[in-house]
DNA sequence: GCCCGAGCGTGGAACGTTTCATGTAATTTA
DNA sequence: TAAATTACATGAAACGTTCCACGCTCGGGC
């Protein structure tokens, strides 16, 4: 009797049932060549016992553990929801697990969750963030998505800047005279605000009048309401386009303008960023620059795990584009 | 020297570097009583070298992980979503970390990713699945979310059979004559079917006549617009009530009416199941049952966490509530 | 027919913890 | 004051792997 039949079958009862030594079974366990006759011996007496790999015994030896972290602000958000999805989907298919970590956009947080996953061993970090200055420890291998450290940090985003200039382009393009952006927040750092540098940009080239309004969360829609009230005379708003720097602003603004009485896209043509669909189906919330989701996580996967990290780009931009989606005249 | 610096420092360093005994490091850092002293060096020796605890040779010296895993059709669907993000909550406040993995709604993928976590030493797994006959294994701490499974499992969900129940009240008390229930797929057991039977057991208390639809999935929307067609006369549609069983179908279906000029609310009026929410707000996608997430995450991870595992009820159905979205002649 | 090397299975040390039996010093009791 | 008891730090064994040095066997070359 070898051990208690509650007990786990361990690496030393497979050996000992297949006549094996310990370090065969090893080898078998591990792709490592291994006579064929030995080979069936051990898989048979492992199936036997209904043995699996102890992965805390082998972590322990090898260091690596096969796992990687996801330190997220939320799963509700269906955005962030999506890229994890994609992102533990890509890490999967390369035999990762993944841990996810939830910070509801603290940056305490943030800073809590990945010390926790460092504690854990994992083999690398991936991490969409808020808090500037984040110490992500040393020598983990550790993938920003969105945001642009100073540190060796690799980051992955969609072309924000070009996501802005195609944004306006569009707008432009379609018949709008005068230009709004929108956006929550105040930083002006950091990949967020290149949505509104590329506008802006682009405004400029085609010499186009425009505006940017920055939405702090403290004041909610009140400083919009300010705006729009300045800037409507004899019932007509001035702006007949607004970019707003995400979906979700824009369909809440949408709302807003409906409320007034001012028709989008009729009066007021408008495009979100992030390709957020309704449910899993095809439809968007608005006309809007759709961010690769798919491609953002397979790239950030394979920046996490492929093995040169010497020299790695600080920052992956990755392409935008366009689609109408019901609040644009081009709607179908 | 007791280590190369690249290195992460161990227990042993810890004790070099305070004085004490190896044993003595453990304790402090599984809080069991050690003398002021000789806690405060072990603290300071740890800090100064920056020791932190490594959980794999914990796990396997305990046999505990502190570790559990999701296995999940989903992050896409914002009810997943939402539903994971809550459990992963909970998990987090109780100092368990959360292994997550996708099936894509694929029963082999479910036994697949049972087998993968379980070979994970996993001290725990909440699983949402297809599979009816899945193979949980033993010993392992096992809770299904929303699916009822034969063995000695125990169940979280909604009262789906409530919910089916209330939906029908509604829609009568909002002035119905005649009612319709639709849902995909065709499995007439399990929880799904509850909200179907809860329907009709309304209806005919009521004395109201209905009729249930199953869209097979390979169908597409073909059975609906035939049964659609088959009961409009002088191009009015019998019904005047549908109750379908997620809020996903309801927006489809009515979708579909609107885009052949019936109205809802004005026409037919409609109800939901889920309480899905647009993005992170609290607007609805249409009339809808709710479904009382935060409930039932906390439930799932009370139960599968706590210790008396020996007398686990079979079943656990958390109170739903109706709520008016639009898509009903309450709606604001 | 002998020797050398290749090929491959063997057994033990090590990974970083936890835990328990042991030993020592301090405190209490008669 | 001496013995008994408590309190607590100590160090080694064990958890289930990986990996390396070792040694056995077999075959080919001269």
């Amino acid at each position: 009797m070898t051990r208690k039949s509650t007990a786990a079958p361990t690496m030393k009862d497979v050996a000992a049932e297949a006549g094996v030594a310990l370090g065969t079974v090893s080898k078998v366990f591990n792709n490592i060549p291994v006579g064929e006759e030995y080979r069936a011996r051990v898989l048979d007496a492992a199936r036997k016992l209904g043995y699996q790999v102890n992965s805390y015994a082998r972590g322990l030896k090898t260091n690596k553990t096969s796992t990687a972290a996801l330190v997220w602000p939320t799963l509700w958000h269906p955005f962030f929801a999506s890229l994890a999805d994609a992102i533990v989907g890509c890490l999967m298919k390369r035999g990762y697990r993944t841990i996810v970590t939830i910070t509801n956009y603290d940056s305490t947080a943030e800073q809590q969750c990945i010390d926790l996953v460092r504690q854990n061993k994992v083999d690398g970090i991936i991490a969409l963030t808020y808090n500037p200055d984040l110490d992500v420890g040393p020598d983990l291998p550790f993938v920003s998505i969105d945001r642009h450290f100073k540190a060796g940090v690799p980051c992955v985003a969609s072309d924000n800047f070009s996501g802005g200039q195609l944004a306006a382009a569009k707008l432009i393009e379609l018949g709008c005279r005068r230009l709004l952006f929108l956006r929550r927040g105040s930083g002006v750092a950091g990949e967020a605000d290149k949505r509104r540098m590329g506008f802006e940009a682009a405004c400029r080239e085609k010499e186009v009048p425009f505006a940017s309004l920055f939405l702090l969360d403290e004041a909610g829609f009140a400083p919009f309401d300010a705006f729009l009230a300045s800037h409507t005379h004899g019932g007509v708003f001035d702006y007949d386009g607004i970019f707003c720097n995400t979906d979700r602003l824009c369909y809440e603004i949408q709302k807003r303008l409906e409320g007034l009485g001012i028709h989008v896209p009729a009066d007021v043509q408008m495009i979100g960023y992030d390709g957020i669909r309704k449910f899993d189906s095809d439809e968007l919330f608005c006309s809007t620059i759709i961010q690769p989701v798919d491609q953002m996580a397979q790239t950030a996967v394979d920046l996490l795990l492929d093995d040169d990290r010497s020299s790695l780009p600080a920052l992956i931009c990755l392409p935008v584009r366009y689609q109408p989606g019901g609040t644009t005249r081009d709607s179908v």
